[in-house]
DNA sequence: GCCGGGTTGGCAGGTTACTGCCAACGGCTC
DNA sequence: GAGCCGTTGGCAGTAACCTGCCAACCCGGC
């Protein structure tokens, strides 16, 4: 995991407030990005949160330490693309860091690029690799940081929180499924429905209840709920 | 409505493409908006974006005339939130836009700020209103104008069309509806909920069967379908 | 060829839901 | 006080759904 160390102590290359918040500054690599930028990270008091690809992408304050078990710390969301879960290892590091208080997000659509927002007063965007090293940008003017809060705000909201995906997520259904799914949401009577698909009524039932199971529902309306997600 | 005239033809004051393209811009008003920025909304070629709170926010390149009716025009998505259908007047001058091409989407969580997108190249962030004025910044450093385009993107594709939001609108539930949807979501029996409820099963039935003919469903399932947009 | 396992479809019994009908009740108007 | 209207609840008939049981069939392994 790429870490981002404490900063050296010399201060005068190190991105702060000043004169010219206006302009975006550039840092190529992790290291720069560290070494001038790190303590950005480092002193969130009130809010970090940011938008990752991957579990690889910049740690934040505290981690692995104990986080948000003392309340004065920074409230931490993060939101992910559902890559963060693509593997057993992955989704317990995530279980993991939720437990320890980090707000976690699931980015159910196209996800933004990585991006931090500290305390609402500057973000941290990343751009492409290029021969593989990353450029990120440091963003400060006031109006620009609280457009792209904003922005993040709105995909935050629209995310599903981690322990609700994990719930709802399921075995991906077969075409045989899928197939009855739309029959039930024509509102089709079974019946009619299992003339359709060319299967006798007892069949079409047989997969409904395999449906109702899968999506662990003990009613069609429950049913009809659960599947509102993946239609 | 405010209208952004084209730009005057003195250039010196423009803002431009130019060596200092990571410092972001102040504009106060929209009279300097349109002075200085103005033709970066008229200029746009490929793609024009915005998210706005209402019908009276800048409008964009073309508009009123017929728009993307000339498919060689810029690709226009404009992200709203609900208040742009708070009156009839409002909703029928945006199907209106809708009609003529544009992308209209309704944002069904915290809408982002007022933001400008034109042609992924430069981005334009509405500020506060500061004593009835209101600041706009402009940022062209190519990381964050596409940090801020990703941002949209998750936003946009979490909306809901405009034509889908104005078709699964219905008049709203009664409490009793939402006692009855409670029931359901929980996958109860008819008999437990009325029960529950202290109705008889009866009443408890005739409120189901109104919930279904205010969903538009002929099965609980496809009721189940459609009520997942209300809770 | 035989055997075992899995799936399908028919049947049946039971449960749940749907809706019409009607009496009773409460509230409002005259 | 009487009459009317709307709502509620009980009853009942019907429809739709749920699931167990069993025979038949297909397929793969031995």
């Amino acid at each position: 995991m790429t870490e981002i160390r404490p900063p050296s102590l010399d201060r005068s290359s190190r991105v702060e407030g000043g004169p010219d918040l206006d302009r975006n500054v550039m840092l190529r690599g992790e290291r720069e990005l560290a070494e001038r930028a790190g303590h950005l990270f480092h002193g969130a008091r009130r809010e970090f949160v940011c938008a990752a690809t991957t579990l690889r992408t910049w740690p934040v304050p505290g981690e692995p330490g104990p986080l948000r078990s003392d309340v004065s710390g920074p409230v931490v969301r993060k939101l992910f693309s559902p890559l963060a879960l693509a593997d057993e290892e992955s989704e317990r590091h995530l279980a993991e860091v939720a437990a320890h208080g980090v707000q976690v997000r699931i980015c159910t659509s196209r996800p933004p690029h990585e991006t931090i927002i500290v305390d609402g007063r500057v973000a941290i965007l990343a751009g492409p690799r290029d021969q593989g090293v990353r450029t990120y940008t440091v963003v400060r003017s006031a109006e620009v940081v609280g457009g792209i809060a904003s922005l993040f705000r709105t995909a935050w909201d629209a995310a599903t929180d981690l322990a609700d995906f994990r719930r709802d997520r399921h075995p991906a259904l077969t075409s045989d499924h899928r197939r009855i799914l739309a029959m039930l949401a024509a509102g089709q009577k079974d019946e009619a429905a299992a003339r359709e698909l060319g299967v006798s009524l007892r069949t079409y039932r047989r997969r409904v209840a395999e449906l109702m199971r899968l999506l662990g529902a003990r009613s069609r309306f429950e049913a009809g709920l659960r599947a509102g997600g993946l239609t």
